[in-house]
Order: structure tokens, then sequence, then C-alpha cells
DNA sequence: AGACCTAATCGTCACAGGTC
DNA sequence: GACCTGTGACGATTAGGTCT
């Protein structure tokens, strides 16, 4: 099968898996599942992570589910998409005041002009004819950790929206005229659309780590505020039930 | 030393939702 | 409705660790 047509399978049939994709798919198909469900608990806004029932609760049912009969509205619930992880962060930081919110990317890109100038030059040189590419200083988790620390600094680098370089804007279609120019525009629009493709998982990735990591410092918290309670109450008790001695 | 395993990372595709 | 953006999922690649 395809990559392609694998993929469409997988979407539109997540819970009928042939045995090839169940082979294939066996060890990530956990993983997906409780994604999946995650995120419809995720669509109404409030944060939800499955609890370990839960989880348990899903995977059972997607066992069971092979004998299919999921209606179209659950299903459709089901793969429905969840909010970005900068919505899903700012809503948390306006619940908790500790938390940072990811700012919008219009108040970077303010003052800059919008052009190609404003390119992170060291970033990424591609060869967009051929399509390969040569990331020499590609913001791999190593280089962000060393530059950012242990705490998570929001917003760490400036989304890098620009053209490579040997990306030319396309002509307006009207001077368009012989097949081969179409083509090329074809190709050209089809490495920009890569291109930008790229650029956007790369900051999808680098928001999803800054939500994870923003998670599990907001746990740590919960679970000192956690201990102090209970500490607290145990003080409490002692006093309120006095020794009968 | 090299075979194997595992986790991390990347580019790409498909698609939902947003924008104009 | 065409186009754009954000993200889940996939396969490929790579780095680091372990075993023989």
């Amino acid at each position: 099968m395809s990559k392609c047509g694998r993929k469409k399978y997988m979407r539109t049939n997540v819970r009928q898996m042939t045995m090839e994709t169940v082979e294939s798919q066996q060890d990530r198909s956990e993983t997906r599942s409780v994604a999946e469900h995650n995120s419809a608990h995720m669509q109404t806004g409030q944060i939800s992570v499955p609890t370990l029932a839960q989880v348990a609760t899903i995977a059972e049912t997607d066992d069971s589910a092979d004998s299919e009969v999921i209606d179209s509205h659950k299903r459709r619930e089901i793969l429905s998409r969840r909010p970005s992880y900068r919505k899903i962060l700012n809503e948390l930081s306006s619940d908790v005041p500790g938390i940072p919110k990811i700012e919008e990317e219009k108040s970077e890109e303010e003052g800059t002009p919008p052009n190609i100038a404003t390119m992170a030059v060291p970033t990424s040189i591609y060869q967009t004819s051929t399509g390969q590419y040569n990331e020499e200083t590609d913001l791999a988790p190593s280089h962000m950790a060393a530059a950012t620390g242990d705490m998570p600094t929001y917003q760490i680098r400036a989304p890098t929206t620009a053209l490579p370089q040997g990306v030319v804007m396309a002509a307006s279609p009207g001077s368009l005229h012989s097949p081969q120019q179409l083509a090329e525009e074809a190709t050209r629009k089809r490495e920009l659309r890569l291109m930008k493709n790229r650029e956007a998982a790369k900051e999808c990735r680098r928001r999803k780590k800054e939500y994870v990591k923003c998670l599990e410092s907001r746990v740590a918290v919960l679970e000192v505020q956690n201990k102090k309670l209970i500490e607290e109450l145990e003080t409490l008790k002692d006093i309120c039930s006095p020794k009968t001695d």
C-alpha cells in the first residue's frame, strides 16, 4: 500500500485495522488511541489528560471496537481536531497565573517588514530544486536545551516564516503561457508548500514540547501543593483530636 | 567490531478548521 | 469555495546504548 493510501486508510477507518496495518502499527496503536480520545476531551477547551482508568477503558474499547459499530457522529467526535497547543497553553495560563503565555507570533513580526530580508539567515539552506536541504544549525533539542536551560522559555525564537534562498515568488498567472512554464510554476508552488509545511511542522513540534514541559512543571507544582495540604490536614487532625491517655 | 534495539528527530502527507 | 495553517500520523534516518 502506498504511503498516501495507507494514511487515508488509517484516518478514515481508525477502528477497522487490517492485519497488515495491525502488524506494522502495533507498537503505536495504543498511544494513538489514547491521543485520539484525549483530543475528544480537549475539544471543548478543557485540558483533560486521561487517568489510568480512562486509559484502560480506552484500550478496552479499542480492542472491542474491532466489532466496529461506532456511529459516524461518535467517530467524528473522536477524530475531530483539538485546539492548538498555543491555545491550550494560553487557556492554562489564564487559569493558573504561574504559567507563561505563548505570545502571538504577530507581536514578533511587528516592526519587521514582511519581506525576505527577515529570513533567519543561518537556519537552513535549502536546495529546493532538488528537494534536498541542508540544515546547518537546525534547532535540535540539544541546541534548544543549551539555549534555554531547565525551565522552558516560551517563545524561544522567532518563527522563520520567510522564504528560503532560491525560492522565488511565483509570477502572476496571467504571465504564464507555455506548458513548461505551467509545470515550473506547479513545481515552484509545490516546493514552496513543502517548505512552509516543513517550517510549520518544526514550529508545531516546538510548541508541543513547550506544552509538555509546561504540563510537567504544573504537575510538579501541584504535587508540592498536594503534599503541603496533606501535611496541613494531618496537623489539623492532631489538633482537633487530643489524645485520651 | 558489528549486530541489534530504542528513542528522538525530521520531512511529508492528509485533513480539519480558519480566513478571505 | 479556494487557499492557508496547524497538527496527527507515517516512514526514514540517526545517535546512543547494550549484547554477543
